[in-house]
DNA sequence: CGAATTTATATGTATATACATCTATCAGGG
DNA sequence: CCCTGATAGATGTATATACATATAAATTCG
């Protein structure tokens, strides 16, 4: 196995790094035919209980028409529900129960490999990454207000 | 501006970064028509010096068939050189006198981009989160070969 | 040496992602 | 109440990404 090897670019290690979690992730769900971002998503809608679509988008930094192409998948999949709300312009979002449901199967794999993951790590530097992997946000946000 | 909440899974947790991350530096790169993972390549090519696909594709911890697009499109740009090697069936890359130009030409817009966020998060923050995206891929590597 | 296997990349396909643009709807000012 | 401007999503398009499969070339083994 090569050592990895340092990027200066912190767009590019950050990049690097989330392309490795992601085939650890997906490889966990696709038992379940289940990507990492589709678990994402419901796993982000049973802690937020109802929720606009430019909400999420928010909540996961993540452009709110990128979500209409997720959203489609996982409402044909029937584990969303998404009607207009009051103002007839947004989206609601909530999980039917079924989603409730894939949820709850996928969450065992889940758990499987954030601990595999913890554990190769140490607590230590798996407590720093998610802590730093939030507060970058924050760094960004501001610098987009200027 | 909304407080980033943090999300319980370390994939979305880091996607999430890696898409904040990728809207800095794609705005700091958009006015020369450059993606942050063009970019990234670019850059890489000009560490690594002659390298082949299926290296630079570890080296980023990309699909080497990931590559093959990027790839071309740089190519197409006249940015790269892409012939085949003594093993006929790797490709072997290297960066075209207009690749080192235009590397050259983004890279005080790629530097701003760095010292911005460097800034924001303070030099601390910065270096751990950049030796942490860099191990942690040790660990998920490791976790793969079993 | 030649058949079987392995390897490096290309291609087809599906999803992830953002931006530009479009449409429908809402909010505000006359 | 209507016009104007702003906002939420939908859609078109381009790139990013991985996997399955295909192809060609190298390697291995009898």
């Amino acid at each position: 196995m090569p050592a990895t090897v340092a990027l200066p670019c912190m767009c590019a290690s950050l990049r690097r790094a989330s392309r490795a979690l992601t085939q650890l992730y997906d490889d966990a769900l696709r038992p379940l035919g289940l990507r990492a971002t589709q678990f994402t998503v419901l796993q982000a809608l049973s802690l937020a209980g109802r929720i606009s679509q430019g909400e999420l988008g928010q909540l996961l930094v993540m452009d709110s028409t990128t979500l209409t192409r997720t959203l489609r998948i996982l409402n044909a999949q029937g584990w969303i529900e998404n009607r207009p709300g009051k103002d007839r312009r947004e989206r609601w979002l909530r999980l039917t129960s079924a989603g409730h449901h894939q949820l709850k199967r996928a969450t065992p794999r889940w758990e499987r490999a954030q601990a595999r993951l913890r554990s190769r790590l140490g607590d230590a530097r798996w407590h720093e990454l998610l802590k730093v992997s939030t507060e970058v946000i924050g760094g960004i946000l501001e610098s987009a207000e200027d």
